[in-house]
DNA sequence: CATAGTTTGTCAAGTAGTTAACATCCATGA
DNA sequence: TCATGGATGTTAACTACTTGACAAACTATG
């Protein structure tokens, strides 16, 4: 087959979920979907650094230096120094910040179950595996383990 | 299951995907892999207009016609007006065009034919079936018809 | 201890997209 | 026929990223 289509049908249903995801996030929270990612990734880690969110949202230092003021004037960050460490930033949801991270999260769960229920021709846990599987093997390749 | 789970999956893998097109395009054919995308889509059009390109590409009208420029610069792309027709605009592939763009998506095709050699463990035909499927159903939800 | 190297966070400039507003062209129907 | 409405292509202003350069702060080694 054209092993290329595959990936072109990847990066549409990519597209689809995605974007079904910004609507809703902006409907019922203000809030886009990279916000959203923002603010779910600082949500799982504990007091990251910039640079270790940065790694975890697979973008650059100077992306997330750069939008972290907008989170601030929301009061939804906080960003601060250990103190006897000079050199390291350590970022925290506030209060309100985890309060929105986690509704917005529950929200979208539920409107990806309801998205999700009519699929019961596909068996969507062997999907998910299956995907997982593809990711390994190629991440097995030296060219793709440099990239990630 | 966390139905969210596998949207983040399919990010992950279409991540990896996308940028070893990218690596490969830039060190082999001077091309982003947006670049690429640009000239395929034109390709398998016959003389679209800006605005149907655009479509293809799920991008605004205005991006299409910023980056024309670059394309006609390069000799890879002309724009011209079909006579008796003064409102729209005609793309094609130079001849230049056409061979970079058949020579780089043939490229890719081998690099992604190794790449996925050794999922041997995995029909990716029926993978594909599935995401397709997938996609179908997901489709027929009112909200994410208006979105595509 | 000094210093050479590494990591971090930020800034500046560049790229690729967006939306909104606009002029222009074409089609349509009163 | 002509006025109006819709689609097209361009522009301007904005957003979110990139890379490269940098200073400051740590780390490790002679």
């Amino acid at each position: 087959m054209n092993s290329s289509r595959i990936t072109f049908t990847l990066n549409e249903l990519v597209y689809v979920l995605n974007s079904a995801a910004d609507r809703h996030l902006r409907a019922n929270f203000d809030l886009t979907y990279s916000q959203f990612l923002f603010l779910v990734t600082l949500m799982s880690q504990n007091k990251p650094t910039p640079s270790f969110l940065a790694e975890c949202l697979g973008v650059s230092r100077a992306a997330v230096s750069q939008r972290l003021p907008w989170f601030q004037d929301r009061e939804l960050v906080t960003v601060s120094r250990v103190s006897g460490n000079e050199k390291n930033l350590s970022l925290e949801l506030t209060r309100k910040g985890e309060a929105l991270a986690t509704q917005s999260a529950d929200f979208l769960e539920k409107e990806f179950r309801v998205l999700f229920q009519n699929t019961d021709s596909v068996d969507l846990d062997d999907l998910d595996k299956t995907l997982r599987r593809v990711k390994q093997l190629l991440f097995r390749n030296r060219e793709l383990r440099n990239a990630a």
